[in-house]
RNA sequence: CGGGGUGUAGCGCAGUUUGGUUAGCGCACCUGCCUUGGGAGCAGGGGGUCGGUGGUUCAAGUCCACUCACCCCGACCA
């Protein structure tokens, strides 16, 4: 491509759209530009991108054995009212009118419609395995789309759908797929991580997600520093070496005005590891419940809702603990007064040999608390972990906390929607079976500007070789010069002659402007023609993640080009390993 | 959906408090000269329903009401 003919257009100045990095230097850069909230054009540089994502992305799932197929972008409401989401799903659902008044909707996931699909051809055991996919553009009417193509409404998305005979089969294509993501994210030259994600309300048995790790993520994970164990915050457990203390007995003590852990243990002199703290807490149904961390320790919201068995809960008010007759400051587990609000300790403190604990009377703590023979209640790991903690699969790596961008999420959905929409088969026996179903997501864009996000330095953006828009930039430093002109030419004819994906600034722009647009658009590898070189028979090749200056002979020009980029692929293939 | 904020040229902004010629500046764009290893310079030029509607006034970018769009924080979510 010419860049005096393409449509590349860069702009000098920080766009006040953008609150990330990537998004700055996707607009910057001219990638895309917005349309309208969380709604993008995606110009020339920006789709090549998001080509070359999307072919790696096919190339991995048609190497695992799924199939390629575009479904169609709106759907009819029937279908979505059929598997119950029409009422399920919510404003984030776009639906839309036809002339006629038919409810449709813009496609925002794609279930219902390959459910459809495969009911219609799939009738015995022996069509199965199946995995559909596709590459598509997808609607969500997001409440706070944001960040470019990482939140938007209108995003281009790789989904694919598994239907199997039984669990052990889902299980199999899960399996498959997850290995798929492995290879498309390695390709993509990103550094992620596949973490335990979870199930949620569809309630599914396994799920993953692929989360590419950035300060800018909107997801908190923990990741081990010596092995590839990684989890949302949400679920992550740890090991924690604690000693259990010395055993003495059940004291109650005045601590007269003394009501938080730290007034509370700086008054006893007491080590406030060696304390318990109460929160309570109701859920939507109006229950109520009583947690008891370490007095160090944070209440994992995602937990205690799991532990209950609850929707979602938020803490009770001053005015609820007087109701319940509890003693703001001063609860304790120790014949803990109601009755009718379900207790649930730690599993931490209940290690413990001594604790300091409210006394549920009003100016009094106890000190010496010990579970099982001062108190009993329901044990759960309620509690967040916090960052340097023991990795709990390796037992040797501390947790770091990480922020991660969701590039990739896959699931079993078992039989959901396939019992929902009557879609079976038969089985060996001539029964009628629904299927058993996985779903796997990719978002093309967001991993596309994750990408960006982890790639980048001061200058601009550097692409790793397999996403970038072009491999190779050709800059001529001085189009005056007719024989500096003529070489350029030529050098770019004969690329394109070899296959090679290359960008040939040819304009009549000063020097300074063209270096810096070959910086902020970020081709991994660069060829520069500058006049002082070329008179000694010279150009100067660089890689765009060092700008390190190479001088190369006019003629060895495109065979040192070729081992760059070989060299550039054969680095992602190794990591693939 | 709750809280906060912003709408003036393609982009970034000033002007609005205290209404008063023809609405400005930087970047970008066009013409000419000059310049070609890091967004250079000089001269000239084009481009605006001041988000929209209605109102107050002799007079509205500026005041009032309504409305729309966008942005930020939160909750929610791939």
């Amino acid at each position: 491509m010419r860049y005096s003919k393409s449509f590349i257009y860069t702009l000098k100045e920080e766009q006040k759209e953008a609150t990330i990095i990537s998004h700055n230097l996707f607009l910057r850069g001219g990638f895309i530009v917005k349309l309208a909230s969380g709604i993008y054009n995606y110009l020339p540089l920006g789709l090549k991108v998001i080509r070359k994502v999307s072919q790696i992305v096919r190339e991995e799932m048609d190497r695992s054995g799924a199939v390629e197929i575009l479904m169609a972008a709106i759907q009819p409401a029937e279908l979505w009212k059929e598997s119950g989401r029409w009422h399920e799903y919510g404003k984030e659902l776009l639906r839309i009118k036809d002339r006629g008044d038919r409810d449709f909707v813009f496609g925002p996931t794609h279930e219902e419609v390959v459910t459809d699909i495969v009911r219609r051809y799939v009738k015995g055991y022996k069509q199965l395995p199946i995995n559909l996919y596709q590459i598509q553009t997808k609607f969500r009417d997001e409440l706070r789309p944001r960040f470019g193509l990482m939140r938007g409404r209108e995003f281009i998305m790789k989904d694919a759908y598994s239907f199997d005979r039984n669990e052990e089969g889902m299980d199999v294509s899960y399996d498959k797929m997850r290995e798929a993501y492995y290879n498309i994210f390695r390709r993509c030259g990103l550094n992620f991580r596949s973490v335990e994600a979870d199930t949620g309300s569809i309630g599914g048995k396994d799920s993953e997600e692929f989360m590419v790790l950035s300060q800018t993520g909107e997801d908190e994970i923990v990741a081990c520093d010596s092995c590839d164990f990684a989890s949302n915050v949400e679920r992550a457990t740890s090991i924690v070496e604690d000693e259990p203390g010395e055993e003495f007995g059940l004291k109650k003590v005045a601590t007269p005005g003394k009501e938080t852990i730290k007034d509370v243990c700086e008054f006893l002199n007491a080590d406030s590891q060696y304390s318990a703290k109460a929160l309570v807490y109701k859920n939507e149904k109006g229950e109520y419940f009583c947690f008891f961390v370490e007095g160090d320790d944070e209440l994992n919201l995602i937990k205690a809702e799991r532990a209950t068995g609850s929707v979602e809960i938020e803490m009770a008010s001053d005015e609820e603990l007087e109701k319940l007759g509890l003693e703001k400051g001063y609860i304790g587990p120790v014949n803990f007064p109601n009755k009718d609000v379900r207790v649930i300790c730690d599993k931490r403190i209940t290690k413990r040999n001594n604790l300091v604990v409210g006394a549920n009377e009003h100016g009094f703590h106890l000190t010496g608390a010990k579970f099982g023979r001062d108190f009993d209640c329901e044990i759960a790991d309620l509690r967040l972990v916090k960052e340097g903690e023991i990795c709990p699969k390796c037992g040797k790596g501390n947790l770091k906390k990480i922020r991660g961008i969701e590039v990739g999420h896959i699931f079993k959905l078992g039989q959901k929607y396939s019992k929902a929409m009557n879609a079976v088969f038969l089985d060996e026996n001539g029964k009628a079976v629904p299927f058993y179903m996985g779903c796997y997501g990719i978002g093309i864009g967001r991993t596309a500007q994750a990408a960006v996000e982890q790639n980048h330095d001061e200058y601009g953006i550097i692409w790793p070789i397999s996403i970038a828009p072009f491999e190779i930039e050709i800059v001529s430093l001085d189009t005056r010069n007719e024989q500096l002109k003529s070489y350029c030419n030529e050098l770019y004819n004969s690329m394109l002659n070899d296959g090679l994906d290359v960008l040939y600034d040819d304009r009549n722009e000063r020097a300074g402007v063209k270096l810096n647009d070959m910086d902020l658009i970020g081709i991994p590898i660069r060829v520069i023609v500058g006049k002082k070189s070329f008179e000694n028979g010279m150009v100067e090749v660089s890689l765009r993640r060092d700008r390190k200056k190479e001088q190369v002979k006019l003629g060895d020009v495109i065979n040192r080009v070729k081992e760059l980029k070989n060299e550039l692929y054969r680095e992602l293939e190794e990591v693939r390993k």
